[in-house]
DNA sequence: CTGAAAGCGCTTACAG
DNA sequence: CTGAAAGCGCTTACAG
């Protein structure tokens, strides 16, 4: 491996001079930087990342926690983050928490070890709790939350994400304005705050219209396709089965579709079904699904944009509001007035 | 940030004491061990990452290159990547060629830049031509390549994938035994070496059978759910209409499946249709979709222990064969005879 | 078992 | 505009 100091011999100069031509474009006479450029094309020379980044105590790497990159929501979110990151000079290191069943305490120790530079921290990572408070403890960490709202422990980070109490009362209120009075809700994981918000935001639907919720008509779903199935059967088995469904998220809804086809219901003429999310799956569900859109490109380049002013320390500590974007009633045919 | 040197002074012993004690299990002695492990404890001492790998030359982070995240297939491949990778303490950068347009070569750079360790490329990162040949000049770097076979000038590079022209005869050997004779085929990206395997495949199989391939019969799909639709319709205003349909991922049979009950085609009793992959979404759509699994996490796994042998420099040249992993048909609900 | 010292490949004041 | 030198925080022969 070819180092600095061997361009410079081959240049005749110092290696102070080489290194200004590798990263400034001025300050260097012409002839010299010629004489280095041709050493560096010679020798086929390419800077030491590794000893650069060490020098510099900067790694130029962002950590960025999520549940899974699967899900296409989250997914679209991370090309909004990849689309800052590279114009921004940033790597991204994606930590998969249903992998790593790390503390979003973890995270800051590799933030503390100079493993990264910058935390995203997309949708819940367990533990919910208190755990978390060292994150902030830890001297100001540059630390962003995308996509759900803060713990309370958490208040002093920003975050960026659509008013979930609101989009899941959206939902529902889109049902009740159909007809339905019985309507079931797959939750994510219980306890999870991203998941904790949309079931706060039925539960508001339902006892703004007087409508009562049976028990049972919650039930987890666990944010998976098989998840979402058996929640399903669960619903359908009630004594008292609903007549909509909505699922805290999309991939939940298509499955919850398939569940009540395979169950002989017809969608949405026997049961009406409505998820959150808007993945690109959904327009071509059977039915097309109607759910409610999150601007996921959006979340994500706000998120990194959010993330980029906390590592440069540009962000006063009162910047830690939250950003909400809007969210957006998609409607296609899976949902129709309750049959009589 | 506490150095490694304030460590040292705390416990009253020398840095290299220090170092021994958080890299070696023995050596020290117990009692000036649990002196420097409470100086580490009382000042929150943690190892400073970027000077580590500095000092020995490794970043313990491997670059994985591959078309999009967002495709369940590749997520499920991943899911074997980052099992293995945990395992040997790599950390997994992605990627997503869609974004950067890096052709193999500048993703060669990175690796003697000493960004990362190692490099896997899952399936055509293009430019698929010669460009890439580099890649294997500059001297035995580490590099695999996942789900597709390799290019002839990357011949000298280890690969792990399935019999991609077997699995696309046995699709479309599949659709002949159910009576089909006018079969189209929705391709991904016309020259990239995956698709060109199945195209192969697929052509193999109408020949065996001795039935002609009309012109217009293979459209290109891109591998988007955009494309898929587009190619359908083109395929469904062909003068000579196709009763069955192979496609060449599962998203864009899904997709195909969608754009024909739109166009009041009943699947499969009108028009059949079969993937490849088995993504998860495949066994959930209307109807359920047959196809060709993949093992997509075994072949995460086989392409990472792969890549961890070429890094540790025990695999031997002759080591560069293909690893072949096996398909298998899954039938579902999408294909049946064709309407007589 | 422990310490003093060299050195990994850069960048950056400091002189000139 | 250029060079000599210090130093970033570790690890690792080399002595003792």
């Amino acid at each position: 491996m070819v180092s600095i100091k061997e361009v410079a011999k081959v240049a005749g100069v110092s290696v102070a001079t080489v290194s200004r031509c590798i990263n400034y474009s001025d300050g260097v006479r012409d002839q010299t930087r010629r004489r280095v450029e041709d050493a560096i094309a010679l020798t086929g020379y390419s800077p030491n990342t590794l000893a650069r980044s060490f020098r510099r105590g900067k790694t130029n790497i962002v950590i960025v926690a999520l549940p899974s990159m699967g899900d296409p929501f989250f997914h679209e979110v991370m090309t909004g983050i990849q689309a800052v990151a590279r114009e921004m000079h940033y790597s991204v290191l994606i930590r998969e928490t249903r992998f790593d069943a790390m503390a979003a305490d973890e995270f800051g120790k590799m933030l503390v070890s100079r493993e990264a530079d910058g935390l995203i921290l997309l949708a819940s990572v367990p533990p919910f709790g208190n755990d978390v408070l060292a994150l902030g403890n830890k001297r100001e960490l540059p630390v962003v939350i995308g996509c759900e709202p803060v713990a309370p422990a958490l208040e002093h980070l920003p975050s960026v994400h659509i008013d979930n109490l609101a989009a899941a009362r959206d939902a529902t209120g889109y049902l009740i304005s159909l007809g339905h009075t019985r309507i079931g809700f797959i939750d994510g994981v219980h306890d999870s705050p991203l998941t904790r918000d949309r079931l706060s935001g039925f539960r508001a639907a339902m006892s703004e219209a007087r409508l009562p919720i049976a028990e049972g008509w919650v039930v987890e779903g666990y944010m998976t396709i098989k998840g979402a199935i058996e929640a399903t059967r669960k619903l359908l088995e009630h004594v008292v089965t609903p007549t909509a469904i909505f699922c805290a998220n999309d991939e939940m809804a298509i499955a919850t579709m398939h569940a009540c086809a395979a169950s002989g219901l017809g969608v949405p003429k026997d049961i009406s079904v409505i998820g959150i999310d808007n993945i690109r799956f959904a327009a071509i569900a059977t039915p097309p699904l109607t759910t409610i859109a999150q601007p996921a490109e959006e979340i994500g380049r706000r998120t990194m944009y959010r993330l980029c002013r906390a590592m440069a320390k540009k962000d006063s500590l009162d910047a830690a509001e939250a950003e909400i974007v809007p969210h957006e009633l998609i409607v296609r045919g899976s949902c129709a007035p309750p049959a009589t």
